[in-house]
DNA sequence: CTAAGGACCTGTCGGC
DNA sequence: TGCCGACAGGTCCTTA
C-alpha cells in the first residue's frame, strides 16, 4: 500500500503529536509480522522521550532518547493515532502508548509490515543498502545514468528496486514514466542522459505532488488521521487501463512487468 | 555478478 | 447467491 508519499504523510501527520513526548509503553499484540517482534524489545524502549519523526525510504524512524524504532508499513500497514483506552480491532498487531492518553497504532491485515529496534537504525542491515532519498540532492540525473548504464532490466523495475533509489513503489514508478514518455519495459542501459534527467525530473515531482495531496487511497490508505490521500484524482496511467490517455487520448494499457502491473501510454511512451 | 521467480499474508473483486 | 481464482500499494531470499 504505501510508498514514499504515503509513508512521509503519515510521518508528517504523526510528527506533532509524539515528538517530545514520552514513550510510555509498547503493546505487541500480534508479534508475527514480515519479521517476528523481538520480544525483548518493549522493555528496550519504554520509559524514553520520542526525540523526532524520521523517514527514509519507506521505512519510519522514531528516534528515542538512545537508539530508534524502525517501522515498515509493508503492503497493507497503517499506523493512527488513536486513543490509549479504545479497544483494538481485528489486525491492531501494536501500541506505542505516549505520555498522556494518546496511542499510536499500527493495523496491518497482510502482516508484511515489520517492527525492529536500533540504536543507529541507518546501519540497520535493512537501511544500509538503501540507494538515495529521491528528493534528496544525491539523487540526480548523473547518479541514475551511471547505475543504469549496461543494465538490461526493464526501468521501471530499476527504479522500484530500494538499492538504486528508494521509496519509489509500483504507483508512482507507473506515474512518474508517464511525464517522462518512456515505456517502462525499456531496458534501463538504453536510454539518453538527457532523457534520464527528465525521469528524475519526473519522479521528484510526482513523488512531490502525492505528498502535498496527502498520498494515493486507491482502497484503504488512511493517514495517521484516518483520512484518505487524495493523489489518486491525479493519476495519468495507474489503475487507468483502457482510459484515455490525457495527453493524447490513446487507450492506457496494462501489462505484467517484472512482476508488476505497468500501465502506460502506448503512443507516447517509448 | 545479473535477472527472474517464489515466498510471505489477508481481503476483495470479478467471473462463472 | 456462492465459490474460486486472480490480484493488491513491498521486498527479501533462492535459484538459474
Amino acid at each position: 500500500m504505501p510508498e514514499l508519499p504515503e509513508v512521509e504523510t503519515v510521518r508528517r501527520g504523526l510528527e506533532p503529536l509524539v515528538v517530545g513526548k514520552r514513550l510510555k509503553s509498547l503493546e505487541i499484540r500480534e508479534p508475527r509480522l514480515r519479521w517476528p517482534i523481538d520480544p525483548a524489545l518493549a522493555a528496550r524502549v519504554e520509559g524514553q522521550r520520542i526525540e523526532s519523526l524520521d523517514r527514509r525510504g519507506k521505512y519510519l524512524l522514531i528516534r528515542l532518547s538512545a537508539g530508534a524504532l524502525i517501522v515498515h508499513l509493508g503492503m497493507s500497514g497503517s499506523l493512527r493515532h488513536v486513543a490509549a483506552r479504545s479497544a483494538p480491532a481485528l489486525h491492531d498487531h501494536f501500541d506505542l502508548l505516549i505520555d498522556g492518553s494518546a496511542a499510536i497504532r499500527f493495523n496491518d491485515p497482510r502482516r508484511f509490515g515489520s517492527l525492529h529496534y536500533a540504536d543507529e537504525p541507518l546501519r540497520h542491515p535493512l537501511l544500509s543498502g538503501l540507494g538515495p532519498e529521491p528528493l534528496g540532492a544525491a539523487f540526480d540525473a548523473d547518479y541514475l545514468h551511471a547505475v543504469c548504464r549496461g543494465r538490461k532490466v526493464a526501468i521501471k523495475s530499476q527504479i522500484m528496486n530500494s538499492r538504486i533509489v528508494a521509496g519509489v513503489g509500483n504507483i508512482y514508478a507507473n506515474e512518474a514514466l508517464f511525464p517522462a514518455r518512456i515505456h517502462p519495459a525499456r531496458a534501463a542501459g538504453r536510454i539518453s542522459k538527457r532523457r534520464i534527467e527528465d525521469l528524475v525530473a519526473a519522479i521528484r515531482s510526482v513523488l512531490e505532488s502525492a505528498i502535498r495531496q496527502g498520498g494515493t487511497t486507491l482502497r484503504d490508505f488512511v493517514g495517521s488521521d484516518g483520512r484518505p490521500g487524495y493523489f489518486k484524482q491525479s493519476l495519468a496511467v495507474y489503475d487507468r487501463e483502457g482510459e484515455p490517455c490525457r495527453r493524447c487520448g490513446e487507450p492506457i494499457r496494462v501489462r505484467v512487468i517484472g512482476q508488476r502491473a505497468s500501465y502506460y501510454c502506448p503512443r507516447c511512451q517509448r
